[in-house]
DNA sequence: CCCCAGATTGTCT
DNA sequence: GACAATCTGGGGA
């Protein structure tokens, strides 16, 4: 198994910034899920900020609904919600009411990548978790795991400082597959990684 | 209840 | 680059 030890859980006053901010932050840190008899850990490479306000591409622009919740809680839980036939996650950043998060669009496959070719049905290393859809079936990440609290220790959902303090560049660029607010530059991505989902 | 857009992905041209 | 698959949430009647 992966060792761990290292590897201190972020606390929620690390997601009392705003997404912007907290989205680049993420970059680097380490996914972890933890199974049955299993653990799958991934870096994230690429987020997507979507504010609180002033951002019609937002879930929470027009208001809480059922759906969007746990956007008007606490910072530091889980948002994840269902498209097509997939899932994404998010991340609640800032204060209650304050219903901004950070979308994790790709992670670098660290354990257990055999599992994750299973969850995938695929081989290729590249295309388990380059993009958000991907990493969620990687994960077996669905709407069961929406608003977890990934600061607590016992979630089977967390994240976690990664033991390595290389930084790379970070690149930013308008976000994909959205069709309000195109021009907002809110995609931050680790430069020259081989998992993110576009360059 | 009906309608439809959607923070995606895989496949085909 | 285009498009289908597939289904849920949200809005309107």
């Amino acid at each position: 198994m992966h060792d761990l030890t290292h590897s201190e859980i972020l606390p929620r006053t690390f997601y009392l910034q705003d997404a912007e901010t907290i989205a680049q932050q993420l970059l680097g840190k380490l996914l972890v899920r933890r199974l049955e008899n299993e653990i799958l850990i991934g870096k994230i490479v690429e987020t997507e900020a979507y504010l609180s306000t002033g951002d019609p591409a937002a879930h929470s622009y027009r208001g809480m609904t059922r759906r969007t919740q746990v956007l008007f809680g606490p910072p530091g839980f889980s948002y994840i919600y269902s498209i097509h036939r997939y899932h994404c996650l998010n991340v609640v950043v800032e204060q209650e009411n304050s219903p901004g998060c950070v979308l994790v669009r790709a992670v670098e496959p660290i354990a257990d990548i055999e599992l994750m070719r299973r969850y995938r049905q695929i081989q290729d290393v590249r295309q388990l978790t380059n993009g958000p859809g991907k990493l969620c079936q990687a994960f077996a990440l669905s709407k069961q795991l929406n608003a977890c609290d990934v600061t607590h220790l016992d979630s089977v959902l967390t994240i976690r400082e990664s033991g390595e303090k290389v930084e790379k560049k970070i690149v930013r660029t308008t976000r994909i597959g959205i069709s309000r607010a195109r021009e907002m530059p809110l995609r931050f991505y680790l430069e020259n990684n081989p998992f993110v989902s576009k360059q």
